[in-house]
DNA sequence: TGTGTAAGCAAGTGACTACTTGCAGCGCCA
DNA sequence: TGGCGCTGCAAGTAGTCACTTGCTTACACA
């Protein structure tokens, strides 16, 4: 667990302490402990607290790595449930951080372009599947791209978030949740698919033959 | 401003400054100057601070009241859109507060009850309505109530919590974003609705002859 | 008019926080 | 071999935190 340079152990540590107690619960003595490392390391390293947790969010960001939707759609269901079930996958991973991240970002605004980066790719991502899906005619009723992006990201988000508080709010069981979200807006867009309960299998068989 | 009473004066002031700052934030001088009482009286009258949270939270969740979904639905379109609004704007005048609770539940999981109570109140009744509209026979496809129920709050709820941070990534103007949500929703279990130009519009008629 | 109760004020306690200073050990490269 | 940079340890500073004690004021009710 220990990392090879000092600098990303206390960095790793930062976020890990941070994720589990927010900001003012991060106490430099708290990340030192987790970090393997004296205190005072911290401070001839970052300059202070701030500056430290500033750094840890941004190496945060930057280790995230998306799933890519293709240019043009060919198999709607397929490629719209995998996306939803890495990006879904994504929130759950990073669930507390996310959280304190989103309770902090009032008091210190300097952390939202680092925290909104991943979404706002996202959204751009799947906004940009739904517009080229909609231009190919495999579409029959008019929609917003982003209102159904908005649509399908809100429910993978609030499912990663608020899953563990309420699981009998979500569907079940949870490893199907992202694949039942995509379904549900492809048949609000009008697209043809498969019937409830054929679809899981038959998805599964595609991951076989695509992979 | 002033609450007539002392004490509510502390638990409307905790509630406030628990919104701005979060738990390790809220002082109790902070909580007591917001009340403009000594902040001895925070102790003679509730012992603690954890005490203090506690009861803020309970008389918060106390004061909420949701709008009614029908038990035999009539208009889905405007009864489901009307719900939504009502729902996102409960949401959105107390963003910040959820925002808090959900980050500080997994160090104080005693707040989970507290704070799970409307949430779960909000998707049981739209689970029930949207289980009368499938038994009703106005819905031709089949779907599980659950997962709709689930996915039309998570957009509400994303949308309340995210758009101040990201603007851009919701459908706008925000006033229409409930509607919105819910006209994809009735879209993908196959409830006829008026095209999407029509709706705001009717939708406005319809609420002056209602009221 | 007397009494109890809620509130205020001044002052202080011990614990914790971010951050500093001074000094010593250790490995790496010239 | 010698110096340099990174790290650790001990100790300490000033500030803030939750919470306490002792005493005083003001109002309600009898």
């Amino acid at each position: 667990m220990r990392a090879v340079n000092t600098r990303d152990g206390i960095l790793n540590a930062a976020c890990g302490v941070f994720a589990q107690h927010g900001f003012r619960g991060s106490t430099t003595r708290r990340i030192a402990d987790a970090a393997g490392v004296n205190e005072i390391t911290i401070f001839r390293q970052f300059g202070s607290k701030e500056a430290l947790i500033r750094e840890a969010m941004q190496h945060l960001t930057q280790s995230a790595n998306l799933a890519a939707l293709p240019a043009v759609p060919v198999d709607p269901h397929r490629e719209l449930s995998e996306w939803s079930e890495s990006f879904i996958q994504h929130l759950r991973l990073r669930s507390s951080i996310i959280r304190k991240t989103m309770s902090e970002i009032e008091e210190r605004p300097e952390m939202c372009e680092c925290a909104s980066y991943v979404p706002r790719q996202a959204s751009n991502d799947l906004c940009d599947y739904l517009t080229a899906l909609k231009k190919q005619g495999t579409i029959r009723v008019d929609f917003e791209p982003k209102t159904a992006a908005a649509m399908l990201m809100g429910a993978i988000f609030s499912d990663a978030m608020g899953r563990d508080m309420m699981p009998d709010v979500f569907p079940q069981p949870e490893s199907a949740a992202a694949e039942k979200y995509a379904g549900l807006l492809l048949r609000a867009l009008g697209v043809e698919t498969e019937s409830a309960h054929s679809t899981n299998n038959q998805s599964h068989l595609r991951k076989q033959f695509s992979h």
